[in-house]
RNA sequence: AGGACUAUAGCUCAGUUGGUUAGAGCGCUACCUUGACAUGGUAGAGGUCCCCAGUUCGAAUCUGGGUAGUCCUACCA
């Protein structure tokens, strides 16, 4: 083995491996354990988000595995209907060229060549964070076979009468010319104005000042509001005014939506471009004026002068236009929230356009009873409130989308606009005994990708059909997933699966945080302030990461801002730092918390763990092993592979065992609780701790001395390669490359067989190997090491240098205790002599440390540090006299001893009687160093 | 406006049903190349558990009220 870890040497040449074997495919035996990827986009590229999630789901998958479970982690990708045909059309353009030139048919294409040509990056990076999905499974949403669900989804939908087409306001987002859904806008606080406009009265009696934000809409105005109590106002209401620049005559409404304190008081009302107004207008039957186009530039409903002018070019003349004529009555600054499409950017006009839709509300209903009931369950709970709070408010969805990469709406038409639904347009035909010569022409618009991705967890499983995996794997287990997607997609699973399935897609939703970056801002590529988790496991070298970051920023002050600030935080760039460091990162930052920030710091620390756990291995191995110089296996020591029981156990080696079996009782509860953060944390403690830390160096004085029999030397090789084989199954599923790398080498030494750890036993506690008293007697000598090493440490005595030790005042367990542990005590302490004093026997001049009641004493030889000394003495004597004094308080009040349990009060009174006897000895020692 | 969540060491975070000497990692200080590991070892420093009040024998933990921050939902033209 290579002295230090080295994760690059062994990382992929394992994953082939475990690909190539098929360890990834459901092992046919077992309880079904089934995770459900949420699809991450085709065109994408893995985040630091992507990396935490896959991360977690992969440890669930591994650990179900191991347990002996059934396990399909069933994988796949989304088509990411705007995004990607975003993509494809930025590239149209860059050719000089777009949609429309192309044709429907051709544009279709040339995603396609997108999709394969990026499609695969994704995947390859998921295989490098070492995720064990059954790839042979692998679906994307646009597959014929999905196809088949989702239009089944929606004829069906349709005959139930939950998926209804309609003309209603949508939020249109003009740039990508479709309709998207609520949650697909961003409505943020900007800047912007508010402008006074004087509305003639057409009486010629007065008029009356109306304000808005968006002047340009008032072509389109449909009347005037008012409060119907408002006193300034309520006499004009059904009087009319003569609309400026239009000359439409719109009348005064009373309706007591409208705020009298807000502005004038008076409300221009556009139902065809405000939802608010629209609501109203359907109140008041009021005309709907659409003044936009597509592209939303005035149409030709609006006076000739502004046809064909761009919203905000309308906006400045007509601002100007009514300046012009006095009717400007001032201009305000004001703050608004500005809608903006989460994928555009640009600002979402309400726009009439004829949309599907599906009816939420009975499905939702279901959905709600689904969690009410606990059929599903959240993790963490709370999010449950969430997801009730939007599912008892919920709106129809709008299932269109204007594209034209997406599932196409199995819906035609006749020239009359009648609409008919069905599987093919034979089909159709053939249902409505439609004549070949009616032309039939197919819906233009496809759907939604979420109503895609919302049959997800059956879909994949080969729904409609019955399928064998479709009957063992559904409902799933688990959906792992962030709450920023919890409306989006888990609600909507939720409901669809319900209704098709009449079974619920998952029986847990795992939500985790979000990744954020050292400062806590939420990553993104347009801050710049994005890791590649792949980066993280390579190593990339500062420029490379100053010019991926600052790749496509079109504004070079965001450029120069992002670069000095990248600079600033890595200025060595980032080193290599292996998949399973990462992977560690991730488990040990998933606790509840609803954010995550992502301290590069961090990371170091788990390769570093890593490299502790490679080169404990290492020592294992030269130990179970005769090596030749290059550190190979030359042949196997007898670490009672072959069956044997002529070895014996050590105190060490009970112990170590023991701790075992409790961390992988504190791994599972961890696991099975979703908080990787504790199974991550109990298991590093165990190996770096107390494998390392003390086992190990326990093991040492056995294996070299020759005061140690054959059977014990035995023993602890067994119990070392043993709990080594152990551990590293238990670690296999946080950490999978470096534990099949180490294991692979060790597995023969620990008398275990298989091909791979992967499918190797997930190791469970056994209560009866926990040995109490091999437990007591480690923690005594661990505190007698510990004492002497603090004299050491703070009287500066050389590590180097030998020391005589002195036990004073001890107790018969105390002897036993040293009896049995002597060579370890020396080794550990570098001990130079062990002394034992009855009682009356006098020590030397020394140092003091206490174990529980018995001294122990380290003779300065007359060269003791009174200084020193006293004050390492005296700074325990005042920790102790400040908890006295607390312990005394509480025993002396009546109401504690007679109110709490009488444990709590003996255990006071316990910790009390030990603290005065260890203050009176430190005092003792105090004043005996003063006399010299 | 309504709601949720968060506040613990310099930093990032744990802290189970109220009883701990309030922990970990990183960082910091001192010493140490000892034969698994300097990606290491040993010792150490560092906390008004955001503030106030209450419940309780006892509060980081429970209740109420503040403060600060984050986020969600709904929004006034």
């Amino acid at each position: 083995m290579d002295k230090t870890y080295q994760p690059q040497a062994i990382e992929t040449n394992w994953y082939e491996t475990w690909e190539k074997n098929g360890y990834f495919k459901p092992s046919g035996v077992g309880e079904p354990y089934c995770i459900m990827i949420p699809p991450p986009n085709v065109t994408g590229s893995l985040h630091m988000g992507h990396g935490f999630q896959e991360s977690i789901m992969d440890a669930l998958v591994r650990y179900h595995r191991m347990k002996g479970h059934n396990t399909l982690w069933q994988v796949g990708t989304d088509h990411a209907g705007i995004a990607t045909q975003m993509v494809v059309e930025r590239q149209l353009d860059a050719q000089g060229t777009n949609r429309h030139e192309l044709g429907r048919d051709k544009f279709i294409e040339k995603v396609w060549e997108w999709k394969e040509e990026s499609g695969g990056t994704i995947t390859q990076q998921l295989r490098r964070l070492g995720a064990s999905p059954d790839w042979s499974r692998e679906r994307f949403t646009m597959d014929d076979g999905f196809y088949k669900a989702v239009q089944e989804v929606f004829i069906q939908l349709y005959e139930d009468d939950l998926i209804y087409r309609g003309k209603r306001l949508v939020n249109w987002d003009p740039k990508l010319h479709t309709a998207v859904s609520d949650l697909e806008v961003l409505s943020e606080e900007e800047d912007g104005f508010l402008w006074h406009f004087r509305y003639p009265l057409t009486d010629g009696s007065g008029h009356l000042v109306v304000a808005t934000t968006r002047p340009e809409t008032m072509l389109g105005d449909s009347a005037v509001a008012v409060h119907p109590n408002d006193e300034r106002y309520k006499d004009l209401i059904g009087k009319t005014i003569t609309l400026p620049l239009v000359g439409r005559e719109i009348p005064i409404i009373g309706d007591d939506y409208v705020d009298m304190e807000f502005g004038t008081g008076c409300v221009k009302i556009t139902p065809a471009h405000d939802f608010n107004d629209y609501e109203m207008g359907q109140r008041h039957n009021l005309p709907l004026h659409n003044i936009f186009t597509d592209d939303a530039e005035i149409n030709h409903s609006a006076p000739e002068k502004y046809r064909g002018m761009d919203r905000f070019d309308a906006r400045k003349q007509i601002v100007a236009d009514l300046d012009a004529l006095g009717l400007l009555e001032k201009i305000d600054d004001h703050k608004l929230k500005v809608p903006r499409g989460d994928r555009t950017g640009v600002v979402i006009e309400p726009y009439l356009t004829d949309q599907w839709y599906v009816k939420t509300q009975p499905l939702a209903d279901e959905a709600i009873k689904a969690v009410e009931d606990g059929d599903i369950q959240f993790v963490p709970k709370q999010y449950e409130n969430m997801y009730f709070s939007w599912m008892r408010d919920i709106q129809d969805w709008c299932i269109s989308r204007q594209l034209w990469w997406g599932h196409r709406i199995p819906a035609w038409y006749d020239e009359n606009g009648k609409v008919y639904v069905g599987r093919s347009e034979e089909e159709v035909r053939q249902k409505h005994n439609i004549p070949a010569q009616t032309v039939l022409k197919q819906d233009d618009d496809v759907l939604d990708t979420w109503f895609s991705s919302g049959l997800w967890t059956f879909g994949t499983l080969g729904w409609p059909a019955q399928t064998d995996f479709l009957k063992t794997f559904h409902s799933t287990d688990v959906l792992v997933t962030g709450f920023d997607i919890i409306f989006f997609w888990v609600a909507r699973m939720i409901m669809l699966t319900l209704h098709f399935k009449k079974e619920v897609p998952f029986h847990t939703v795992y939500v985790h945080g979000l990744v954020r970056d050292g400062q806590g801002q939420k990553m993104s590529k347009s801050k710049g302030n994005v890791l590649d988790p792949i980066d993280l496991i390579d190593g990339i070298d500062l420029e490379s990461l100053v010019a991926k970051r600052t790749a496509g920023m079109m504004v070079p002050r965001l450029r120069e801002k992002i670069e000095k600030q990248t600079r600033k935080e890595f200025p060595d760039g980032l080193a290599a730092y292996g998949t399973d460091a990462l992977r560690y990162t991730y488990y040990s930052l998933a606790s509840t918390g609803r954010d995550i920030k992502f301290d590069v710091g961090r990371i170091e620390g788990f390769r570093n763990f890593c490299n502790k756990i490679w080169n404990a291995s290492r020592y294992v191995l030269m130990n179970c092993e005769v090596q030749n110089d290059a550190g190979d296996r030359v042949s196997a020591q007898d670490c009672g592979q072959d069956g044997s029981d002529n070895y014996e156990l050590s105190v060490a080696d009970r112990w170590i065992i023991a701790k075992l079996q409790q961390v992988e009782k504190a791994f599972a509860e961890g696991v099975e609780a979703y908080r990787f953060d504790l199974a991550s944390q109990a298991l590093y403690d165990f190996i770096w701790n107390e494998y390392c830390s003390w086992y190990l160096e326990l093991s040492k004085p056995i294996l070299t001395s020759d005061d140690f029999s054959a059977a014990q030397k035995k023993g602890t090789r067994r119990t070392m390669v043993r709990v080594l084989e152990e551990t590293l199954r238990l670690a296999h599923p946080l950490m999978p490359f470096i534990t099949e790398e180490i294991w692979q080498r060790v597995k023969d030494l620990a008398g275990v067989e298989g091909a791979t750890i992967m499918t190797a036993a997930l190791p469970q506690c056994d209560d009866s190997q926990i040995d109490q008293q091999a437990i007591a007697d480690v923690e005594w000598l661990k505190g007698v090491i510990e004492g002497v090493r603090n004299i050491r440490g703070e009287m500066n005595i050389s590590p180097a240098k030998s020391i005589p030790l002195y036990f004073a005042n001890g107790s018969d367990n105390d002897q036993r205790c040293l009896n049995n542990n002597r060579q370890f005590l020396t080794r550990l302490a570098s001990l130079e002599s062990i002394t034992w004093l009855k009682a009356g026997e006098e020590a030397p001049m020394s140092a003091t440390g206490l174990v529980g009641d018995m001294e122990i004493l380290v003779p300065m030889a007359g060269l003791i540090d009174v200084q020193a000394e006293t004050a390492r003495l005296n700074k325990e004597i005042d920790r102790i006299t400040k908890d006295i004094e607390r312990v005394e308080g509480k025993l002396n009040n009546p109401k504690f001893v007679d109110k709490a349990p009488a444990e709590v009060v003996q255990k006071e009174k316990d910790k009390l009687a030990e603290m005065q006897s260890a203050l009176t000895k430190l005092a003792d020692q105090v004043s005996k160093i003063a006399e010299l």
